[in-house]
DNA sequence: TGCTGGCACTCAGTAACATCGACTGCCAGG
DNA sequence: CCTGGCAGTCGATGTTACTGAGTGCCAGCA
């Protein structure tokens, strides 16, 4: 572990750095921190924090940045958590008072509001809608050889699935089928099992297979949707250009985002950083996730991807804010 | 008008430009095109041009860059218009074979599809729902004191809306306000006048007022949804990384694409060039766009928006094609 | 009249070089 | 164990000179 001087100068290094994005010198590190001593005490201290892998000197003669290790012990033991200003505070606020109803809407803003307020990118993941239960399900006739089957579930979600037709149904034999389904589907879970009581009809029946299949299929197939916002923050973030290419890169791949994020929170953590993530084009990313809730049960996950040197404190407030505001919002429908 | 080896040199200097993204000289144009002169008689046509507002030099002693006026000449007069190379044709078919029923889903792929098709961002938004007519209409309960409606139109699209209720309702008569709704709206446009004849029973009434007034709301209020695909590509485009943040910016806000594509197609252009455009930032930015159709109607647009030096026959031919093609599929169902 | 080769000129880009200054590491002394 | 002092490093910045791609202009030729 670190003595306390040495933990109160790392701390001065990595929020200088965070605040500047230049390499930390000693005597900035005396101006700047509670440290009273000299810079050449405080050499020597950045010297032994460089020698355990706290820090690093990008070359001879120039100040110190912080590593990967530098930044994991600022988060686990030196961040003291920030809560957001007050203007933020209301900018959530505002945003989850007049969110209406769409969810998948309301998701994609969420995602803007997490860009917004920490100036990095915003991610959301959806629900897995696994857990809600079928409050209805109706089939519709679209064209004489497809039809749509329409899912409203428990929380709001309304799913839809094209289904073609083995052959042409009347609108009464679809209107039977659709309620049909709706009767023995209502209140059930997705993943249940599913087996219908035969109809008496043929058609309707084979109908019914077919939509249920196609429900089915959903849990399997149907990556979690997820949104982005803020993408045009992440070139603020990093000079190099090809930096910039390379996350809108990861960012653009849905089913690379859910992965990452759930990986990360599966490993417990609750900040990624560099490495950490598991994604090598994220060397220079950082990533902070959060599940949120829905009557207590996680199912979906938001998070923010910013450098490795963002403001941590004031990233992991907005992330906890948000998440915990959207919870309620879920909750109370 | 440009006499004919003008034009050649202008295309010349237009090509060049866009291959290398360096000002173009005289005897590069006496190599690359198939103008037989000798470059000094170039050099006093291309002064011509730049009088005349076609080239520009970046400095005295360089070779020169296209304008707006130069691409624009370019692409109504020069421009051969090419097809995909056969890999792409490829790409595009088997893209919209196996794209299957989701139509948000298949829309957001599409954009991606632009962009991995011309290297730019590809930009799809969605169709106007307002020309389809409905062919279900159900409300479905959710808590006590709210509903959803659930719309399906002729198009394949499903709108979904949530309305607070004033007093709780039972099952029945939810169900009641929605077999009501269905009998009487089926078949209607959007924008019909939605006149109810009176129920029986006044909550059924009020509750189908909510509901109509939900669906009107639509027309006004929410705006098209907008499915950006290819983001990263935009880092490559530009290297100022300001432009990139400013175009990224620019791609965030639905709103303003939406207004963006909409405004080009009205005044009738398929490609904006720079401040045609209208917006200051896509100042070197150029966007190509295209609308699509469903039984012939025009119902949506689809886009690329990469920088003003862009391969504009090719990224044309990928716009037609993509959009000839979703058209059909949308069509078909 | 229109095209050409030739020539003087311009100027961004690059390389070579000197200078500056923000750092460091080390050490002798309090 | 801390400190002030000092020599040393090396990126960043500025200067200068050079190079070469490209220009405009002009006199001469078809």
């Amino acid at each position: 572990m670190l003595d306390e001087r040495k933990a109160a100068i790392l701390r001065a290094v990595v929020e200088e750095y965070i605040d500047t994005a230049l390499p930390v010198g000693s005597s900035h590190v005396v101006k700047s921190s509670g440290v009273h001593v000299s810079s050449a005490t405080v050499r020597s201290d950045m010297a032994t924090l460089e020698q355990d892998g706290y820090l690093l000197q990008p070359h001879t003669s120039a100040g110190r940045i912080p590593t990967e290790k530098g930044y994991r012990f600022f988060v686990d033991n030196l961040g003291q958590p920030a809560s957001l200003r007050g203007s933020e505070a209301i900018q959530v606020r505002s945003f989850f008072e007049q969110a209406h109803g769409e969810l998948e809407q309301m998701l994609q803003d969420t995602s803007k509001l997490l860009g917004n307020l920490t100036t990095y990118a915003g991610v959301v993941v959806s629900p897995t809608p696994t857990e809600a239960t079928l409050r209805s399900v109706q089939v519709v006739g679209i064209t004489d050889t497809s039809a749509l089957v329409v899912v409203v579930l428990s929380n709001g979600a309304v799913e839809k699935h094209t289904i073609e037709l083995a052959q042409p149904l009347s609108a009464e034999q679809i209107g039977a089928a659709s309620a049909h389904l709706a009767t023995h589907l209502k209140g059930m879970a997705r993943s249940d099992d599913r087996i219908l009581p035969p109809s008496g009809d043929p058609a309707t029946d084979a109908l019914c297979t077919q939509a249920l299949g196609s429900l089915g299929r959903e849990g399997d197939e149907e990556p979690d949707q997820v949104f982005v916002g803020g993408t045009s923050q992440v070139a603020r973030a990093f000079d190099a250009i090809e930096t910039v290419r390379e996350v809108l890169g990861i960012l653009e791949q849905q089913y690379v985002v859910v992965t990452l994020l759930r990986d990360v929170l599966d490993r417990g953590l609750q900040v990624a950083i560099g490495t950490e993530t598991g994604m090598a084009p994220l060397a220079e990313c950082a990533l902070i996730v959060a599940p949120y809730t829905v009557e207590g049960e996680s199912v979906g996950t938001i998070g923010v991807l910013g450098p490795t040197r963002m403001d941590y404190p004031q990233a992991m407030a907005a992330v906890a804010v948000v998440s915990h505001r959207l919870s309620q919002r879920l909750t109370e429908g």
